[in-house]
DNA sequence: GATATGTATGAACCTCGTTGCATATGGGCC
DNA sequence: GGCCCATATGCAACGAGGTTCATACATATC
């Protein structure tokens, strides 16, 4: 019940076909929610029949038929009702960490440190491009705006503690076996 | 197939029923890979027909029986296969990033983050105290107890994150709406 | 002519995990 | 006596998400 949202959130800032929707989940919200188009067209889908959500059938040439939604006052007092309760707290499930934990091979956990620690470091330098073309002066930001910015802070320190994860591993890891 | 290499590590260390593996997964393993009890009989009866756990039934008195589960050889040689393979990784999803997008409810926002950032402190000081009593001098640590005492510095980092997070959260609402 | 890529929607199937329920016994609390 | 809690094992139903596949047309590349 959580992608629902995330969708009439992207909804309410445009109305947009599954096929826009699978893209914009590619970028932005995606960071934070990522789904499939199998998984987006399902939940439309559902959400349409709770009325949430509208569509129109838009024809185009040359291109196939596209079906447009747009969110409802049903859909807009759903979202009310589900911001205004409480976040349980997400669980968080590592594979990782896990393996950490069993340490089975220091060299292949040595080679998945380095591999985790560069895509960290690729996805930070993604926000903080995004941060400073969309955000230069956050001091300014109000409203939904303020909300997009500090998501993304979120990214940016989430990144950040990956990659002060990795390092501390890779100086306790290299510090001791393979010299 | 993941909770099944969660439940065979923590077999390594020490053999134990379904009942036994539900109370550690409500402790040290169980914060990096929460999981039911329903759940953990489940993936055991699925790994012993596989083979790589194998069971003897113990008669208690005053209790009920009790299966006992211990790790095959076709199990270490599954471990030994999953430790070899990279960790694909996890995708974040989160609730709270996406409300914080939303943004439709600044007071509800701001309860919500308050009461975020006093679970990752909780969270935090059993990790901290944790980390003092069990691993005081990291630098002479080696093998599996350097693995879970690396593990549990990413949670440590992870909470402190998450708590600078809502801070910068409160210090950008409390600074812009009621005040 | 064959093959990939982009636009556009969706069904079918499978796995994982959650929720609720069932069963059995012993002990402590009100 | 009734109720909850701890020990101990599980089944059944459901929901969310992932994987694979199907369909249709247009354009670009080999």
């Amino acid at each position: 019940m959580a992608l629902d949202h995330a969708i009439l959130v992207s909804l309410t800032e445009r109305a947009a076909s599954g096929y826009d929707l699978a893209r914009r989940f590619d970028a932005s919200i995606g960071y934070f929610w990522p789904a499939s188009h199998q998984q987006i067209y399902k939940v439309l889908a559902r959400m349409q029949e709770a009325g949430w959500v509208e569509s129109t059938l838009q024809e185009q040439d040359g291109r196939p038929d596209k079906k447009t939604y747009a969110i409802t006052p049903a859909g807009e007092a759903e979202l009310d009702r589900w911001a205004a309760q409480p976040t349980e707290r997400e669980a968080l499930r590592s594979d990782f960490a896990v393996k950490l934990r069993a340490f089975r091979d220091a060299e292949a956990l040595l080679a998945d440190t380095r591999a985790r620690r560069a895509a960290h470091a690729e996805r930070l330098a993604e926000y903080e491009a995004s941060e400073a073309r969309f955000y230069p002066d956050p001091s300014a930001l109000e409203g939904p705006d303020l909300g997009s910015w500090l998501a993304l802070r979120g990214g940016i320190l989430g990144e950040r503690q990956g990659i002060a994860w990795c390092d501390e591993i890779l100086t306790a890891l290299e510090g001791r076996g393979s010299r």
